[in-house]
DNA sequence: CGCAGGATTTGCT
DNA sequence: GCAAATCCTGCGG
């Protein structure tokens, strides 16, 4: 994932956890009503930015994945900065470790500057803000998805194993172990 | 037109 | 560990 390319502010992070969110299948879906306003876009092209407003005052970041006509969303739940540091923390205020400064939706959305105002973007081109392809062969583990009540067992969360950005379900920031755990 | 709830994070009782 | 902060979307009347 890139943000501000080509200028100064440029971000470049890993993405290294994600949930897949799909349509009428998935009622914890913004799709799962259709294609209303806010959600329509998850029913367009593959490649596109879809960013909204969560709780009033987190941003959440996804990117459509299926041929237009299929909705379907993939939400990035935390990434690990590999160039921009100094743009991120200036952006995120706090001063977290530096495993820590794009885990969770919210903070990832934040510290990458991603807004409504970039709803709609076109990850694919060389804009702005854009997706790069890499083939990590890292090791993946899935699982169920974190903070939604409705299809709960969905094995829809994927994340890097151990990664130290990715944070357990319902036990974040604590005293409890820093490791994620496995799934079911 | 009004209301209830949500793909969260943070700080304090 | 729990509750507040905060606003937009979707649904019912």
């Amino acid at each position: 994932m890139v943000t501000g390319a080509g200028t100064a502010a440029e971000v470049r992070a890993r993405i290294v956890e994600v949930e897949a969110y799909r349509g009428s299948d998935d009622p914890a879906s913004h799709a799962f009503r259709g294609p209303t306003p806010r959600a329509s876009i998850m029913f367009g092209e593959a490649g596109h930015l879809y960013v909204y407003l969560s709780y009033g005052m987190h941003h959440c970041a996804n990117v459509v994945c299926a041929p237009a006509g299929t909705a379907s969303a993939v939400l990035l739940r935390a990434a690990v900065v590999e160039h921009g540091e100094d743009t991120v923390r200036a952006r995120r205020g706090r001063l977290p470790p530096r495993a820590r400064l794009l885990s969770g939706p919210g903070n990832l959305c934040k510290g990458l500057g991603l807004a409504v105002a970039d709803n709609g973007a076109d990850l694919c081109s060389a804009g702005p803000i854009h997706l790069e392809a890499r083939s990590a062969g890292v090791p993946l583990q899935s699982g169920p998805r974190v903070g939604i009540r409705r299809a709960v067992d969905l094995p829809l969360r994927f994340w890097w194993a151990g990664h130290p950005a990715v944070s357990a379900p319902r036990l974040p920031r604590s005293h409890k172990g820093t490791g994620a755990e496995a799934g079911p």
